[in-house]
RNA sequence: GGGCGAUUAGCUCAGUGGUAGAGCGCCUGCCUUACAAGCAGGAUGUCACAAGUUCGACCCUUGUAUCGCCCA
């Protein structure tokens, strides 16, 4: 089974598969009854306006990363799901659609026109779920809510009929946002301002008494048929005169007064403004102040009415130009500027809104805007991140105007006020008495209780701004107003992730509704993310056309590489991204890119399976728990970075930096688990016997591997679910998704073996780099010697030869002291290895035996190098005394020796080398936890008999030996670049230090470090430099 | 007009008061028994501009420019 997963993934199906499983078996369902902290999080409900767009997939994906991750660290996880009946945008798809039969919603009627939106709804919201299911949301199914089904409308009646009682909801009669295109009232938020180029009319409008005239100015002269007055601020000086006098509008001929107001800006125009309180929000204003009257000259429908005059029937831009034209056949038009300024449009109905008095319901929102303050400001509720945000929702908590709750269509919940309509006859005017209340019978009887049992009810025809029942969403999706188990359990919700586009629209009015109607705040956090933006950096959106298909994505790369890519973007939290894409081929680079990754991640699985031999992760055992002197170097380097990362990734997720923990699991899954530690292993897993060896290598790659699926999981949660199963052979009943997410073992991150493991890997890049430079076959195996005088490198040296040879594809490698001429005898303070004393016995003995043999020898090869140093004689017994203590005493320095000696052979010699032991064991322990910093030996210049490739990493001297291949040109520019880097890099360092002010201020650990860089860097250069002159 | 965010490699973006990073793309060499959706190696920067704070600024402060978003 397992070693015949296909070379490639295929998410489509694998996608597929668990989708369904999760969803037959309601993996997801949450349990009220269950333990565990609770994590909640209502999803922001789509509208069932078509089909979701690349934003959904993106909040989507945040949120169930989020979700998934809590869940796995043992949270009572519930995530509910539902949609929005979205009044305004389905009424507007409906009646286009029936535009386009030639009919009209009044024409089929209500009753309908509501089959109709049903059953749009379903087929939308079937669409919608549809896609959330491709989109491998962890959601509670058997929990899903639709903003109008039965529990949530009886929310909304609750909801209004309680305002309505405590004073809070009122019907009256006030300017709104007309859309004559939708002949709908909308709110302040539905309007959009745009810019464009208009004019501004000046007229005249001759005083009453005959003394001149005033001018005005205005970019809307249709309104003059409404004007009530003219107003000038009270401290423009220029108009002193004219307050309290009154001007004859022209047109109309109707006698108004000029007054003042400090809402008038005298730089405006003239200073002079007509005032139309009926079409104007600060004419209104003024129109209260001043109380003048409110004259309405427009119908519904955006043309003029009765009020108008000769207009009548006249649409509004065309009653525009006529009265213009009107004005100046009666010679009060002045003058026509052009104009830039912006006017309101209707978000939906692609129109100019018009201000039009009419009678609305409202709700009175400054106590319900306080509440929801006083939680901010004194209890830190909700909670916002970014930090930024909370500034802009309190900005707009604190300047809040009343809320228009009413809406002139047939879509969504009908407003439960009954008018008493025999009292008006028959109609329903602004005068005709209601009661409000839960339902036909209860209206009934309230009314009946007031006026009498002759009344006859008309429930009000409009319904209630969609936002209405979203506001109430977090709380009455779980059974609100009743006292449900649910809502007992997981409300207030833990998070809410949503754009910044709708704080205003939604977060802001669930903030006051829960404040007001369960007098908490809904939600303890609120997640703003960024938006998808599209290739050029621009907003996607329907108006623009620029939105791309998840779909397309996730049929062409699979979910988790749309996800990922989608998350892994995100910096910090909440900030933008920008989705790569080619419109032509429906491709795009970057969910290429993670596709590519899970390709990775899924041949890396399958390499383990091929290499465990049937046997899962439980049935090897965890490497932690065997005997620590069986875990190789590489093996408690990959732990020590696994458990870094497990870390590493959970504080970034519980921080929201969901980009920063995807970003860091692919470098450790990409960079050190497979082009590293799998590397490594492989020698060993490849043993045909049942070592000791393979069988740790097997463990750790099995509990590796495992980690990184459950720690991928909430990221990337088809393919870690599949390759889990294959993995762990668990039954089909179990499932990643419920598995608990990996804890850190903080006693297996070892920061020194870490960074000692850099100076391996810097090593064998080197030696890649050399080969490469010097144009070696991949496939051939060359000799390098490394030498450093370093006691410590050249310990990790020997500890990692295996692996040096193994990944750098070295036959035979010496490690050594810089070949050690004209040494200096010193003490060495090093002290007895414990498992290296039967071996120091043994040298004792064999040493001096061997002293003179070797001595010769040394000295005979030392005779046939180019420079023989006359030091040699002179040296003496010194040096043999020397010699026996460094070189023979100790096993490693054997080792040493033998390697130095092989190597020199075979420099004069021209003979093979010895291979560097390459059976032995790596060190198991720290490699050098007492390495004693020496004073670095005096040191004769190096000379080879043939030229090398060299090259430095920290100060360990690479050469690689190349007879007959060496281009002494490419050699030199390959030194010549290395060097000037390192030149460049110790004038800078050095300039620093010669810097006083950096010396004597400057943190003692910079200094140093300064310091340390520059040694390195001073040694790296002359090294090279050597190298260079032999040239 | 007010507010917020952005400006770093050809592209998309990270980043830290102490020697500038990743992915993609590009160049070179490889079908090395997990992966060519791959492997190895390489090149690439006035960190938008200007002044200031500091021993030291891509980072902090102020201003300027450009782009984007929100609000009026």
């Amino acid at each position: 089974m397992s070693a015949t997963l296909p070379s490639q993934y295929n998410p489509v199906e694998v996608e597929a598969k668990w989708q369904h499983a999760w969803e037959q078996n309601q993996v997801f369902k949450a349990d009220p009854q269950q333990g565990g902290e609770p994590y909640c999080v209502v999803i922001p409900p789509p509208n069932v306006t078509g089909s979701l767009h690349m934003g959904h997939a993106f909040e989507s994906a945040l949120i169930d990363t989020l979700v998934r991750y809590h869940r796995m660290i043992g949270r009572n996880t519930l995530w509910l799901p539902g949609t929005d009946h979205a009044s305004i945008a389905v009424q507007a798809i409906l009646e286009k659609e029936l535009r386009s039969q030639g009919k009209t919603r009044y024409e089929i009627g209500r009753e309908a026109f509501l089959e109709r939106a049903w059953q749009w709804k379903e087929e939308s919201g079937d669409t919608i779920v549809g896609q959330l299911r491709r989109l491998g949301v962890s959601v509670d199914w058997t929990r899903e809510r639709f903003t109008m089904d039965e529990g949530l409308s009886e929310a909304v009646l609750t909801a209004f009929v309680q305002l309505y009682e405590e004073g809070l909801i009122y019907r009256g009669n006030y300017l709104v946002n007309w859309c004559p295109a939708t002949q709908s009232a909308v709110s302040d938020l539905e309007v959009e301002s745009q810019e464009v180029n208009g004019h501004l009319w000046h007229f005249r409008y001759p005083l009453t008494d005959g003394s001149g005239y005033v001018e005005v100015a205005t970019t809307r002269p249709e309104t003059m048929l409404g004007d009530t007055a003219v107003a000038v601020n009270p401290e423009d000086e220029r108009y002193q005169h004219l307050i309290g006098k009154t001007l004859m509008l022209p047109i109309v001929q109707r006698e108004i007064p000029i007054i003042a107001d400090s809402l008038v800006d005298p730089a405006f125009g003239t200073g002079c403004v007509k005032v139309t309180p009926a079409h104007d929000p600060n004419d209104f204003e003024m129109g209260q102040r001043h109380h003048l009257p409110f004259i309405n000259i427009m119908n519904k429908d955006g043309t003029l009415n009765e009020n108008a005059g000769s207009f009548k029937g006249q649409d509004r831009f065309d009653a525009r130009k006529n009265v213009v034209k009107r004005l100046e056949e009666d010679g009060v038009l002045v003058k026509v500027e052009d104009y830039r300024h912006t006017v309101p449009y209707s978000d939906r109905g692609k129109v100019p809104v018009e201000p039009l008095l009419s009678t609305q319901w409202f709700v009175k929102i400054r106590p319900m805007a306080e509440r929801a303050l006083d939680f901010l400001d004194n209890q830190d509720e909700p909670v916002f991140v970014p930090e930024r945000w909370t500034k802009v929702y309190r900005d707009w908590l604190v300047s809040l105007k009343d809320w228009c709750i009413s809406r002139q269509l047939w879509w969504g919940h009908q407003i439960p006020a009954w008018y008493v309509v025999n009292l008006t006859n028959g109609e329903i005017t602004d005068e005709t008495p209601f009661v409000v209340a839960h339902s036909d019978e209860e209206a009934r009887t309230k009314a009946i209780a007031q006026y009498g049992e002759e009344v006859q009810l008309q429930q009000d025809p409009d319904v209630l701004d969609t936002w209405f029942s979203s506001g109430l969403w977090p709380f009455s999706t779980m059974g609100w107003p009743q006292e449900t188990p649910d809502l007992a359990r997981y409300y207030p919700t833990t998070t809410l992730v949503t754009g910044f586009d709708i704080i205003f629209f939604w977060v802001a009015r669930m903030t006051m509704m829960a404040g007001h109607f369960t007098g908490q705040m809904p939600f303890q956090t609120v997640y703003i993310h960024g938006l998808v933006r599209d290739e050029n950096n621009k907003k996607m959106s329907k108006s623009a056309n620029n939105g791309i298909d998840p779909l397309i994505l996730i049929g062409k790369y699979g979910t988790d590489a749309l996800r990922y890519t989608l998350v892994k973007e995100v910096a910090g939290a909440g900030q933008d991204i920008r989705l790569e894409y080619n419109r032509k081929t429906d491709e795009s680079v970057s969910v290429e890119a993670s596709r590519n990754f899970t390709n990775k991640l899924w041949n890396a699985s399958r390499f383990a399976l091929m290499n465990l031999e049937g046997q899962t992760p439980e049935q090897l055992g965890s490497p932690l728990s065997v005997d620590p002197t069986l875990l190789e170097l590489s093996d408690r380097w990959i732990l020590s970075r696994y458990h870094q990362v497990v870390q590493q990734t959970r504080d970034q997720v519980s921080q929201y930096g969901l980009g920063e923990a995807a970003k860091g699991l692919y470098e450790f899954i990409w960079g050190d688990f497979c082009d590293w530690y799998i590397e490594l292993i492989k020698s060993r897993l490849q043993s045909e016997a049942a070592t000791s060896s393979k069988q740790v290598a097997q463990q750790t790659l099995a509990y590796v591997l495992e980690g990184i699926l459950r720690l991928l999981h909430p990221f990337m949660p088809h393919i870690t679910e599949e390759l889990w199963h294959t993995l762990t052979q668990s039954a089909d009943d179990r499932y990643l998704a419920l598995q608990a997410y990996p804890e850190v073992a903080a006693d297996w991150i070892n920061p020194d073996l870490e960074q000692e493991f850099e100076l391996l890997i810097g090593t064998i890049r080197t030696i890649r780099n050399l080969r490469q430079e010097a144009g070696v076959k991949p496939g051939v195996k060359v000799e390098t010697i490394l030498q450093t005088e370093s006691d410590r490198e050249r310990t990790i040296l020997i500890a990692g030869q295996a692996y040096i040879q193994e990944l750098a594809k070295v036959q035979q490698l010496a490690i050594a002291e810089p070949t050690p001429l004209t040494p200096t005898v010193r003490l060495r303070a090093k002290r007895l290895s414990d498992y290296k004393k039967p071996a120091v016995t043994l040298g004792v003995i064999l040493g001096s035996l061997v002293a003179a043999r070797i001595v010769l020898a040394l000295v005979d090869v030392i005779s046939h190098l180019l420079l023989i140093s006359t030091l040699i004689e002179l040296i003496g017994i010194g040096f043999s005394v020397w010699f026996i203590y460094r070189y023979l005493l100790w096993a490693d320095s054997r080792q040493e020796l033998a390697n130095t000696i092989n190597m020199l052979k075979a420099e004069v010699a021209g003979q093979p080398l010895l291979t560097a032991a390459s059976g032995s064991e790596p060190d198991d322990q720290p490699l050098l936890p007492e390495a004693k910093p020496e004073q670095a030996p005096e040191q004769a210049p190096q000379q080879e008999p043939q030229q090398m490739f060299a090259g430095v990493i920290g100060t360990v001297q690479v050469l690689m030996p190349l007879a007959g291949v060496v281009d002494v040109v490419a050699l030199k520019t390959k030194i010549e670049k290395d060097l000037s880097k390192i030149d460049a890099e110790i004038k800078s360092l050095s300039a620093r230090l010669g810097n006083t002010g950096f010396v004597s201020n400057a943190p003692a650990e910079v200094v140093q470090g300064t310091r340390d860089a520059l040694a390195e860097a001073q040694k790296q250069a002359e090294l090279l430099r050597d190298r260079l002159s032999l040239l």
